[in-house]
DNA sequence: CTGAAAGCGCTTACAG
DNA sequence: CTGAAAGCGCTTACAG
């Protein structure tokens, strides 16, 4: 049987055990458990001493009932990019001093996938969730915060009411790469996006990347081609790009991971960077390191949106119900592949 | 208060509900729900119309109170790691058509935060858990493994009969390297580990570099470096292991993320890859074909691997008990920076 | 094959 | 400040 399977060796102890050995009430335990106020400090010391000699921890499903679980969801598109890595390391040290937990699913880049898992969420009656770089269109978004606290990391949507979102200043983004690319002399500068209805920092890095080139006088060269995430469609965009007659001389990659495909695919073309073509990307992962001379790159401070939208996700559950949100500013970090010279 | 934040709106359907619908009785429902045997086609067929009319979802943190929660939990020592990525995909494609999702909880590489996430897994009532490179020793996996199924992926221990684990050769995959790199003309091959006292795969890479290095009578040459894994100290060591007056002609890394590292050390001396020096990783991740002319690498076949530990994990939660040991075979990805000439 | 009742481990009003 | 009782939404024996 399943349950024999299940229920080997150490039984677990429960809030009842801890009441009987502290010689108080159920209901007392569980007030020293959330902290609640309304209990002696005498009381108190002697459920917390109960409850580390009998090892006892709560059980986070069964608090769920008619509680919360302390227990909130990440939403992730896929776990290839390193850049996620900073947005965890971010909600990690903002749960540290917490009884809240972290757990992660992946959406694998899909909306029904996406859905799909913010379902689970739900069922599985998580406190609140984090979306991250969600595809999902306004209509579900609303209807997922109308269920549970919501914070969108990398979603534009600055008047919406009923979540929070945290972002790096995507347009600001575009434009600093663009800026860049001008002063190191080149002028044919492309882009590389993604075929996305729904993708709103995706637009506004678009916007960047058209304010920064009509603000050069380029206006006329402005060149955005989208395409989808795949490896094979990304090598094809790029050989189309760099082997057509007027090929551009930079091309500014939504995110890095593009940024190295195109790299490749222009080094197999003979190409050299910076000198015949500059490439950028977004994200500054720790890949722009390794690049063949440094991939420039925008530092989104990962590791500080993953902090905000869990303090914003925390004060949610808590209560707050006025949206908020959180907008960090862009750092490009310059390196070889767009210094020519 | 927190309540009304999150009972807004739509409040759930519960088993009664649909019970009442259907005109039958919450355990009938109960049983269609877990395809348990003993209801009849027609009892069936009503609870499944009730259950899609009303949008029934079942609560999982509920039903765990008394039977399973259908939920696995899969540890990660970091997310940094593409590998994982295709784990993950195993993961998932086995979980397709089954009630179970998995859930994924990081463990920052150290094993008090990966004991934290197992402990914060088991309070949820996971069913099961998946540890990918685990960092415990035998005496805490065994303690997890009393109280849950568990399988350990990347973790070698054939003779375990506690919980199951799922591995590629990696003594086979470290042979293969020198093999390759011997054959490649290459002679002072060194290898970078991992200092770990519990990492039992970096053990059997290492026990695979030296049967390479002895049968091909370089036996004096074994040179292994252990160092951790910030990008700062394997900077270090691989400018020291590269300055050395006799330094090697080839360098094997424990996981490509070093490797990548060590090429750009490399470059950085002013050596050329792979006429000066060779460069091997593990894992064939994707940025092995960003390197500057493709990393040569070891592929352990990470989907399989999260495919087989899936269903190991849910055969035992189903109820087997006995221990099983899968190996995958590696196969090693031969690209520039192990080819010279 | 079907259902009434007990119970999983907590939290939540409500009395005292 | 403290506690007895009800209840969260399911599953599990146990009768019928």
């Amino acid at each position: 049987m399943a349950s024999t399977e299940k229920d080997k060796g150490n039984r677990r102890v429960t809030i009842r055990e801890v009441a009987e050995d502290a010689g108080v009430s159920v209901a007392a335990v569980s007030k020293v458990l959330r902290d609640a106020y309304g209990v002696s400090d005498t009381l108190r010391a002697k459920v917390r001493q109960s409850m580390d000699a009998l090892g006892y921890r709560p059980l986070a499903a069964a608090r769920g009932m008619r509680g919360q679980t302390y227990t909130i969801g990440l939403v992730l598109p896929d776990i290839r990019n390193p850049f996620f890595s900073d947005i965890m390391t971010g909600v990690n040290n903002a749960l540290e001093r917490t009884q809240y937990r972290a757990l992660i699913g992946i959406s694998q880049s899909s909306a029904t996938g996406e859905m799909a898992i913010v379902e689970a969420m739900i069922d599985r009656q998580m406190d609140g969730i984090i979306l991250i770089g969600a595809t999902e269109d306004r209509a579900n978004l609303d209807a997922i915060a109308a269920r549970k606290p919501l914070v969108a990391v990398g979603h534009h949507e600055p008047d919406i009411t009923t979540f929070d979102t945290v972002n790096n200043n995507d347009q600001q983004g575009g434009q600093l790469v663009v800026r860049q690319m001008v002063a190191a002399g080149y002028k044919r500068i492309a882009m590389i996006g993604l075929k996305s209805t729904t993708s709103t920092i995706l637009a506004e890095r678009e916007i960047g990347y058209r304010r920064g080139m009509i603000e050069a006088g380029l206006g006329s060269a402005i060149n955005i081609v989208q395409e989808s995430q795949t490896l094979r469609d990304v090598q094809i965009t790029a050989r189309r790009m760099l082997q057509a007659p007027n090929r551009p001389d930079a091309i500014f990659c939504w995110t890095d991971f593009i940024a190295l495909e195109v790299i490749s695919v222009a080094t197999e073309l003979g190409l050299r960077i910076p000198e015949d073509v500059g490439i950028a990307g977004y994200d500054n992962t720790v890949y722009c390191d390794f690049a063949q001379n440094g991939l420039s790159s925008i530092d989104q401070s990962g590791e500080l949106l993953g902090l905000q939208a869990t303090r914003l996700l925390i004060e949610r559950i808590q209560g707050r119900s006025q949206a908020e949100h959180f907008v960090v500013p862009p750092r490009l970090v310059i390196r070889r592949s767009t210094s020519p010279g």
